[in-house]
RNA sequence: GGCCCCAUCGUCUAGUGGUUAGGACAAGAGAUUUUCAAUCUUUAAACAGGGGUUCGAUUCCCCUUGGGGCUACCA
């Protein structure tokens, strides 16, 4: 059985690029019919963020890639003793030792390593000292795991292939820490095997730590689960994605309006892609297309244009569905607006909004209606008597309409123009600036369905009395 | 600094020891229309550089350059 997991800090609203790894480690297990969970790695308490759980399991839930184990997953603060006992099992097994260096010799340390040019190391003063446990007080030793010298420990990635490492560049890294929390490298390790993780699927930036790890399975015994280091993603600048790019966290951009469906489909398509020109997925087309050998070893840039393109998309699709249930009215509340009616939903589904909140704030504005200048109303190639004899046909027109229906309202205009040798221009382009109030909008008919004959009727009045 | 990873249009990417190097987003142009943000058509746009190997390299190898990561009692 495949299995993957999901294992973030609780430090925050999880990172896109951080979701983006959820989504692959979870489309994976789907893909292979395995399965996907989660576990929290809250052992960093200085950096630890209240609430960060639960943006996590909504950020999750958001996008509809729920772990497995949902209902119950692991905290690895939780399981202490856990990974205290195996320190304690490696330091009786001798591939780990107390040490009891200070951080502040341990700084002096390093600081002059660096004078002299040479990496930062533990110098190993702890490395050969026995201690008896009972003379050591608690919260003033870590245990160290012991690097072996001149080995070479081969890292066979699934995405990157073969790496190599050198294990005499490697430092005796701490695995307890003096706070009795394990560091990141044994509670990995303990907690992968213990919940039967077959493939560790994660971040770029724990390649170089990887060697640790197989070490430590080495040490304990055990056998290595499969790696797949999945590339960064990068910002416009080509820096890794951050704060000051904007959004970056899941939640943020549904604050924005943004799909899940189309975020799914983004992020999918950044570092994977089926090598084929489809580009449009969701995410059960995805669970059965996934392939991790098709991942891209290169880091890729968040384009927030492409997001917006496929968003705008997505909106469109929604939009066919939604128009034949009856949650329509709903589509757009979180934005604020209630009460959609077809119309404005038709409005919604043609204009190329790029998120939600962009359509919502334009039907609010419409709704609203917009003061505009009287000139406005008077096409180019046009004069103010014809507009107004423009106007006034089309609102009498319109008034006997009895069905209220886009065909219908283009011919009431349609006719307005021959029956009183006007151009297009006399008649559409006021309406619909009657309509909008402004420059550039969708047609006079589409708007005049999205607001009603009352409100249509109503408006061109008002332009009539401008004039 | 050391170690590791990476390199095709501006961006996401496909691709092959011999191709007109393909698609998508963005950009430009045009068409249409009452306007446009919609739609349709269309144009421009890439193999980072230098050495090899080879009859032939964008493709394989090496170097350089550039970008990224790691080098914590952070993950």
């Amino acid at each position: 059985m495949i299995r993957t997991r999901y294992a973030p800090s609780p430090t925050g609203d999880p990172h896109i690029g951080n979701i983006r790894t959820a989504l692959f480690e979870y489309l994976f297990a789907r893909s292979q019919g395995g399965e996907f969970l989660l576990r929290i790695e809250d052992t960093d308490r200085e950096r630890f963020v209240e609430g960060g759980v639960e943006r996590i399991v909504e950020s999750l839930k958001w996008l509809g890639i729920t772990p497995d184990n949902i209902g119950n997953f692991p905290y690895q603060s939780e399981r202490l003793e856990v990974y205290k006992k195996h320190a304690f099992d490696l330091v009786r097994s001798g591939y780990a030792y107390i040490c009891t260096c200070s951080k502040e010799k341990l700084a002096a340390d390093h600081e002059h390593q660096a004078k002299e040019g040479k990496p930062p190391r533990y110098e190993g003063h702890c490395r050969t000292s026995e201690f008896n446990l009972k003379d050591l007080k608690e919260g003033c030793y870590v245990i160290r795991m012991k690097m072996p010298e001149n080995r070479k420990i081969i890292v066979s990635d699934l995405i990157k292939g073969k790496v190599e490492f050198d294990t005499s560049l490697l430092d005796d890294q701490i695995i307890l820490k003096s706070d009795g929390f394990p560091t990141y490298h044994l509670a990995v390790v303990v907690d992968d095997t213990e919940m039967g993780i077959t493939h560790v699927i994660r971040g770029d930036e724990w390649l170089s730590s990887t060697p640790k790890h197989l070490l430590l399975y080495e040490y304990f015994g055990w056998e290595s689960p499969q790696f797949a280091h999945l590339p960064v993603i990068l910002g416009p600048d080509k820096k890794k994605l951050s704060k000051r790019h904007g959004a970056t966290s899941a939640l943020g951009y549904k604050d924005l309006g943004y799909l899940p469906e189309a975020i799914i489909n983004f992020m999918a398509l950044l570092g994977w892609n089926p090598k084929d020109e489809r580009e449009e997925f969701t995410l059960s087309e995805l669970e059965k297309e996934f392939k991790i050998e098709n991942v891209n070893k290169a880091p890729a840039v968040f384009d927030i244009e492409k997001l917006n393109s496929i968003n705008a998309q997505k909106i469109k699709d929604q939009i066919l569905k939604i128009k034949t249930t009856d949650n329509k009215s709903k589509y757009l509340d979180t934005f604020g607006v209630d009460g959609l009616r077809e119309g404005e939903l038709d409005l919604i589904g043609r204009g190329g909004y790029n998120t939600l909140k962009e359509a919502a704030d334009y039907i609010k504005k419409l709704r609203a209606g917009s003061d505009y200048a009287p000139e406005m109303l008077i096409f180019r190639k046009s004069d103010k008597e014809r507009t107004l004899t423009g106007l006034q046909n089309a609102r009498s027109k319109m008034q006997q309409l009895n069905k209220w229906e886009n065909d219908e309202i283009q011919n009431a205009l349609l006719q307005v123009v021959t029956e009183n040798q006007l151009s297009n221009g006399d008649v559409f382009w006021p309406v619909r600036v009657a309509l909008s109030g402004e420059e550039k909008s969708p047609s006079p008919v589409e708007l005049a369905v999205a607001l009603g004959k009352e409100e249509t009727l109503k408006r061109v009045e008002g332009a009539i009395d401008k004039l």
